[in-house]
DNA sequence: CTCTTGTATGACTTATTCATCATATGAAGT
DNA sequence: ACTTCATATGATGAATAAGTCATACAAGAG
C-alpha cells in the first residue's frame, strides 16, 4: 500500500476549488482555462495552479487548442469515486453536524 | 454537491498515520486501540485523536467492550474507495516522480 | 517582430492541519 | 473510595498547504 502516493492523490481531492472545477467540468465538459475562470468564479491564477494539481495526479487530462487549453475530467477515475463520495456522504452526513465551518 | 463534506472526508483518508490505520484494521480485523497502537508504530494519542477523525467520517465503528474500545472498518464505503484508488494510483503513479516528499 | 490573448510559474504571506504534551475520563478490580 | 488499565481530550508549537501578486511564456494576429 503506497501511503506516499494515496495521501497526495487524496489532499487533491481536499480542496473546495478544486472540487469546484471538478464539478464545473462534470457538469460542462472539456472546457478552456478562461471558461473555467468565468464558470467556477475563482482568480485565473488560481485556477491554473489547481488544475496542475489536478493535472499531476491524473485526475484531468490537457489538449492544446491554438492558444488555447482544453482540460476535461478523467472520468474512468473520477466518475466511480464521486458517485462512491455521493453514497457515503448522502448516508452518513444528511445533516452534517460535525465542525464543517468555513 | 456538497463540496464542504467532501472536502472533509477526502481530507480525512489524505494522511499517512489514518491511512496506516484504515490498512492495519483491513488486514487485520477489528481491533482495540491498544493492539492499533502496537501495530502502526504511533503515540496513543496520535492514534486516539486519528480513529476519532476517521469515526466522525464513519469509516470506522466503535463497540465498548468492558474498558477496551474496539473500532473496525465500514467496509461498505472504505473497502470499494481503496479499490479505486488501487486502480487509479497503479495506472497513473507506476513510479511516481511527482514532489512526493516527506 | 510587436502586440494581444490565453495560460503558467515562482516567491511570498497567510491559513489550515498535524503531532505532541499534559491531563482528563471511564470502567473494573481491590 | 482508591488504583490501575484503556482510551479520550484540549491547548499549543511546528509543519504543510493554499491563495495572491507580479511576472513569464507561448501562440497566433497584424
Amino acid at each position: 500500500m503506497m501511503n506516499k502516493s494515496y495521501k497526495r492523490f487524496f489532499r487533491t481531492l481536499a480542496n473546495v476549488n478544486r472540487l469546484k472545477i471538478i464539478h464545473f467540468l462534470q457538469e460542462r465538459g472539456a472546457k478552456n482555462v478562461t471558461d473555467i475562470v468565468e464558470g467556477v468564479k475563482l482568480e485565473q491564477t488560481l485556477v491554473s495552479h489547481n488544475l496542475k494539481r489536478l493535472h499531476e495526479c491524473h485526475f484531468v487530462e490537457v489538449k492544446q487548442n491554438g492558444k488555447e487549453r482544453v482540460y476535461s475530467l478523467n472520468k474512468k477515475t473520477i466518475q466511480p469515486l464521486l458517485a462512491l463520495m455521493d453514497r457515503h456522504v448522502n448516508t452518513y452526513c444528511v445533516n452534517c453536524k460535525e465542525d464543517d465551518h468555513e
